[in-house]
This record gives structure tokens, C-alpha cells and sequence, in this order.
DNA sequence: GGAGTTTATTACATTATATGCAATCGGTTA
DNA sequence: TAACCGATTGCATATAATGTAATAAACTCC
């Protein structure tokens, strides 16, 4: 509704010209010249100064006094600061999910690395309830939950390896798969490659998808799970799959995740 | 006009009213209604509702759909990040910070002075997850946190001042310690004499460590920070105490602080 | 060491637009 | 339903942004 008046509102002319400058700035990590500045922005060198002029008097930007170039300042690390203190990475992904729920009508669900696991911390059922095993606190298996493995795949080795090597001790227990890490690497390397999991062994009948949220740093934050009855949910795989990824990597975006990668 | 130019040099107005906003943004890290916003940098609410929506166009700020009030956008992330990555001292300690972790087996942090105190800039955990009250881009409380702590021992008083007022006035509240200056001021000399201050007191169940690192100038730059649950961190207190204050020792050198002092 | 380049900064006339005010909208309270 | 509160919009006018082109300052290359 609003979202089409957006064109319509007016707003300030010289805020949107002076922001295009910043987004220039934060393109190339380093000082640059006025003149690739300007061009970057697409607009004439002296405009450009008039806006880094003003930029510099309220501390967003710096001119370094040997070589006159430019630079981000002061209060840009603070916007940044300010705007990162007050993201938690999981109260950001709530409306995200529900985004995602209304999409795909189909159970989703929100995981990050606590409680030595993999742990479901948000569940939003589609009107076709689920297995009541996957509740907000369980916590997957690594190796054969599509949530779990998506953290195998993307946390650091230090970080999972000795719940690996005990996971594996029980599926060879119970006569499950995987039993070997050689397995388990096999299953990593693919999961890396797609950037998701997608299995329906762990709980039978029930096919889930894990996809990664990476944050500024560009470590693992959070997965984005869906999950169905296997048959429909397989059904209408190709577009599950598609909008989960792209929630995931909007999230990402939102987290600050790097460029790339 | 008879108004002598104070300002030698020609900028753009609309800027410099822009970061008025901006700035009225980071001093409270929430969501703000326009009202508010347009009280804090001095300006009508119509005149402010037009910056907002170029801000938002740009991605600077963001209208919450429910309840309208407004935000830092995903820009203004970027922005910090950006400004962040260029900090040398920062990316100086990030190898050192990787190195004391894999040292001391222990969560380590790297503290800034922005964003209206003690930010958290760098984390690295260890293999064992500590509380996620400590993520990347919290602003620590100086009087409670380790962290905290050292900013406070080592910054000028001017810098600090206001800021501990605040502090212990909601210490108070809280039924916290410290309540009064001189208390902070006993704190602040046994800090400056150990050079480490210690503290299992902000977060229960988790003991803090940090020590600070100087620049060129000899004065404060960051504060190297060690955490861990209180009883295994306090098991190899020693050795932990040691190892971090042997390397902010040498980020301090590689910073080029001044012998002696 | 001086002429020629490149880059940064300033001056000015002409538009374009930011501003204040008051009206309207949309939701909540009494 | 009226009264209220905050958000948003329309409009006339003062103000500021813009392009062009000139000047200054720094650097290159003989």
C-alpha cells in the first residue's frame, strides 16, 4: 500500500545525490581522489566537493592532510556502530520467516549454534502441522538434520568436530547414516557447494532444507529451515528451494554480510 | 548580507541538517517516532519527514511497517563496516586477537571508544560459547564491564564524565554497584596500577579480562579483552592474565606507543 | 628548473528545490 | 462520535544547488 506511494513522496534531493557519494566511498575500502569519487557517484567533480565539504564539517567523511584524498570518519563508524548494537540477528529474521512462511505455505523455522548444537530458537507452522519433535529449543543432529548440516558445513572444524565424532558413535549404534567422516566430508563439500541442505531421513516422512545466514563477519549466524511432508513439500521443491536461499541471502545482506563471496 | 561567512567554504546545507537527523539517531539506539526525531536535531516534523524519506529511499533509515517509527537502515551498517575495515589499529590486532585465542582456548574481544562508549568491534570464540550478550557491536557499561572498565581508567575523565553519571545514576536504580564516584575513582587507580581490569560481575557465571592497548600517542587506542565461564577462566587465571597483557603490550608497540609509561 | 598537466577549489548567474505554514489523513482515546 | 495526537501532504516563496568556467595548487617530464 505504502510501498506505492513511495515514488510519489517528496523527499530531499540533495540527501539522495549526497548518499550516492558515501555508497562510492564504501565501494573501495581506502582514501580516494575527488575525481574518482565524483565519477564513481557520476557527477561533476566540483559538485562532489561542495557534498564532501559539508560531509567533512559533520565528521562522516575526512580529508587527510597530506594527500588531500578521502576517506570515511568519525561519525560513519558510529552510524555503523549504532546501527549494528541494536541488530540481533535472530529478532531481525522474525518478520523474515514469516516473509517466508506465506511464500512457500510451508512450516519454517530459525536455528543458530547454542546449547552445543544446532538449536531450533523460532517456529512458524503453515496450516499443515508438522512432527511435534521439531519444537523451539530441540536440538538437530548434525550429521542427519538438514538444519544440523548446515552447520557442519559452514561453522569452523574446531568448532563441531567433537560433536562429529560422538554423533557418528551413536548413528553406528543405532544403524544409521553417515558412520564415517569420510561421509560426512563428501556430505559438507556438496552442502558447500549447493549453499543448502536438503534431507528427509531424520524424521521419516518429513523432507527439511537448511539454508545459511552468514553475518558481518562472514562466519555462520543463523539457518532458515523448511520443512513438509515429503511429498507435497517435494512437489514444489524447485521454488521451496529458490525462496528459502533468497530469504537466507537477504538476511545475510541485512547482517551485513560482505560483498562476494 | 552583513553576516560574515563564517564558514569559508561553500557545502551543502541540506547535508549538514541531514546529519543532524542522522546523529539524533544514534544517541538512542531504538526505533523513534518522527516527533522525536525532529525534536532532537531542532527542526519541525514536516521538515524532518522529507529528509526521512529520501533516507529511506537510500537505505540510510528504515520505517518499521507496524508501527512506523524509524530506524538506522542496512546503508548505515555498511557504512560503519566500511569505516571500521579502514581503521588501522583494528586491523593491526585482528591477527594478535586470533593468536591469544588460540593461546589461552578462551573467547576473545576487541573494544573501541565509538557509538557513545565501549564497542565491541572484533569477537572471537572459542570452542566452548559464552553468553550472546556479547556480540559485535555492543556498547559495554563502563563501570560494570572489564571492558568498560579500562576505557574508563584510561581515557581522559572529560571523555568519560558524562557518560558515568548516567551510569551510576541507573546503578543505582538497579540496585547495582558501583553507586558514587569515589568508588569509581578507587576502581579507576587499582586499574591504572594493575594495567588489567577483571570482573565477573556484568554478565553472571562469566568472567571478563581486558587490557589496554595504545597508540603512538600514548594514548588510549583499544581494550584486548578475554572471557570465559567463571570457573574454568578463573582455574588458569595466571596464565590468562599474563597472555593478554603480553599481547596488548605488543599491539601497543606495533601501534608505536612510547617506551616507558 | 620551468612549461605543461592533472587535480582541487572557487565565483557567479540561473534554475531547481527546501522551507514554513496550514490543511488533511489515519488511528486511538474519552 | 468527537476530540486528540502524530504523520504526511500542498502550496507559494525564499533559499540553496547546479553547471560552466576560471583560478589555484600540485605534480610530471624534459
Amino acid at each position: 500500500m505504502s510501498v506505492r506511494k513511495v515514488k510519489s513522496q517528496q523527499g530531499i534531493s540533495s540527501i539522495e545525490v549526497g548518499a550516492r557519494l558515501l555508497r562510492a566511498m564504501t565501494l573501495e575500502a581506502r582514501p580516494r581522489m575527488l575525481r574518482d569519487l565524483a565519477a564513481a557517484a557520476q557527477m561533476p567533480a566540483a559538485k562532489a566537493h561542495r557534498y564532501l565539504v559539508s560531509f567533512m564539517r559533520m565528521g562522516l567523511v575526512e580529508q587527510q592532510s597530506e594527500t588531500g584524498l578521502y576517506d570515511l570518519g568519525g561519525f560513519a563508524l558510529e552510524l555503523g556502530l549504532s546501527a549494528l548494537a541494536r541488530m540481533e540477528p535472530v529478532t531481525l529474521a522474525a518478520p523474515a520467516l514469516a516473509e517466508l512462511r506465506d511464500e512457500i505455505e510451508q512450516t519454517v523455522a530459525l536455528a543458530v549454534w547454542a546449547n552445543q548444537g544446532a538449536t531450533i530458537v523460532r517456529w512458524l507452522g503453515a496450516d499443515t502441522p508438522v512432527s511435534a519433535s521439531l519444537r523451539v529449543g530441540a536440538v538437530m543432529p548434525l550429521t542427519r538434520s538438514a538444519t544440523g548440516q548446515v552447520f557442519l558445513a559452514f561453522l569452523p572444524a574446531e568448532t563441531t568436530s567433537p560433536y562429529i565424532k560422538k554423533e557418528l558413535a551413536d548413528n553406528v549404534r543405532l544403524g544409521l547414516n553417515p558412520t564415517h567422516r569420510d561421509q560426512v566430508e563428501q556430505l559438507v563439500t556438496e552442502i558447500r557447494h549447493r549453499s543448502y541442505a536438503l534431507t528427509s531421513e531424520f524424521i521419516p516422512g518429513i523432507a527439511g532444507l537448511a539454508a545459511p545466514v552468514f553475518d558481518h563477519s562472514g562466519s555462520l549466524s543463523m539457518a532458515l529451515v523448511s520443512l513438509g511432508y515429503d511429498k507435497p513439500f517435494e512437489a514444489s521443491l524447485p521454488s521451496i528451494t529458490a525462496a528459502t536461499i533468497r530469504k537466507a541471502e537477504q538476511l545475510s545482506r541485512r547482517l551485513g554480510k560482505p560483498a562476494g563471496r
